[in-house]
Formats: structure tokens, sequence, C-alpha cells
DNA sequence: ACTGAACTACGAAAGACTTCGTACGTCATA
DNA sequence: TATGACGTACGAAGTCTTTCGTAGTTCAGT
């Protein structure tokens, strides 16, 4: 059961699919056409291929056929982190954790991920 | 300025390459086909590649040339990481983290991640 | 009913990555 | 010196992703 890693892409319009709602392909154009420029078809094409791949779901009841997420944010995310931290850094959370917080960690980052180290020992103790 | 990101077999063949130190192409092989089965040339062939893309830097003062990395291991981890962040997670470090911490730490990841922080606050506070 | 706008379907091409076959050179040794 | 093992160079093909053009359909407004 290797589940279907979204490509770039795909994730970006997977992200579109999650924020808006169920869209059609001129309504996920507009959205990211803010941030790059990319032609209508392609965008269509995108999306047909998503349905192909059981990316999207595809409801073709209207002339503009109206495309939602059939996966969920946060499955997805994890898969992805997770083919990303084995392929770069062999699975070690660890490795991944000194170069993350050299780079990237502010102050206030540092707070929210220690409240929520916080949790998980709360939730692992009362397991 | 845009770094050269290394795919994932430019990786893998980087990692031998810190791991081992200068190595030719059949020592890389030797190493890589302890996970994998690929052919002689294959490794050769991305190895010249890499050669041209400024990743390894090359010994051809022997009949069998020797390689040897041309990126800093932490500099590319990190580069790679940036990326996957941005792509991903949007740049959100504490999006990524959520992810990581629900799915991939174990307890003793935990320990180290909290001492990490416990650094990193220290390290800012002299600053 | 006609026209133009908007939609879908789909072929095809470009570029990146990976893979290998093949041609050819070199060197030790039988 | 002939042979086989081992080395490099490199073209080419297969796959994947992204991109778009074009053809054909549908629908609303004149």
């Amino acid at each position: 059961m290797t589940i279907n890693q979204p490509t770039d892409f795909e994730l970006e319009l997977l992200k579109v699919l999650w924020d808006r709602g169920p869209s059609t392909a001129r309504e996920a154009l507009k959205a990211i056409e803010a941030s790059r420029s990319v032609g209508y078809t392609t965008v269509l094409k995108m999306l047909q291929v998503m349905d192909k791949k059981g990316m999207v779901k595809v409801d073709r009841s209207r002339r503009s056929h109206v495309y939602e997420a059939a996966l969920q944010r946060s499955k997805t995310m994890s898969g992805l982190l997770s083919r990303f931290l084995d392929r770069t850094f062999d699975g070690a959370a660890e490795e991944l954790l000194i170069h993350l917080a050299e780079g990237e960690l502010s102050s206030e980052a540092l707070d929210d991920l220690e409240s929520r180290i916080a949790a998980l020992r709360a939730k692992e103790k009362r397991s």
C-alpha cells in the first residue's frame, strides 16, 4: 500500500482545494495565478491527472466540473515529511532537527515547540 | 546564486563520498549495492553528471578516477530542508514540527530535542 | 438560429532524472 | 603478443512531470 505522493504542482493544487473547498478548474487557476503564471488548460489537465491518480474527486454534474481533495491534508503532509525524512536524513529525525533548529526557528517557534513536546509527553504518560 | 540541489540519487552518492571520503566509481557502486541494485555504468554516469554540475571534484591522475564531494554535507542538508520546508509547508517550521512530533519522534528523540532547544536558548541569550 | 465565450478531452512536446548498452582504451599475465 | 578484466565516454531510451495547443461541445444572448 504505497500511498501516492503528490508532486509539487499536485500539492499546490491540493492546498487550494483544502483551503477553498471544492472548486472548479477556473477557481483553482485564479488561486494559483496569484503567485505564479500558468495556463488554464494546464491546471485542468493536472486536475484530470490527479483524478486518474485518485487524489481528487470530481463532481461532473455541472458543466464546470467541481474538484475536491480526496486526500487528507494532515496525512498527506505526514507522508511527505516521512518520505523526505527517509530519503534525506535516512529516517533520523534528530538530524533533521539539528538543521531545522540552526537555520529556521525563531524564538517563538521554540516556545511553540516546547509546549508541543510537553503535550506529547503528557499524552505518552497517559497511555 | 541558487545552489544546485542534489536529486535523490545524487544525494545517495554524495552520502557515500562523505562517509567514505574520495572514492572510485567502483567503490561507490559497492557501497550503494548494499541497499539496492544498480549497474556500474549508471553510477559512473551519475558521477560524471555530478562533475558537470560541480557537485564532485574528480582526480583523473589515476586510471580509475577518484571522486570527491564538492558540497558540504551540512550546507547541503540545510538547503534540502529549507527547500522542502518552503515547498511543502510554505516555510512554516512549526507546521513541520507538528507532523514530525506526531509521527516520528521517540521518547528519546524528544529528550534529545529538548536539550537541543535548551542549548539554542542559551546561545541566543549569550548573543 | 448564429456567434462568441467558456468548458472538456486529449495528444504531444519539453525537460529532468535514471538507466544501461556499446564502443573503445589500457594493462597485466599466460 | 593475445586475451580478458577493468576502465572511461557517451548516446539513447524510458519514465515522470509540467506545459500547452487544438478540436470539439455547450450555452447564453442577440
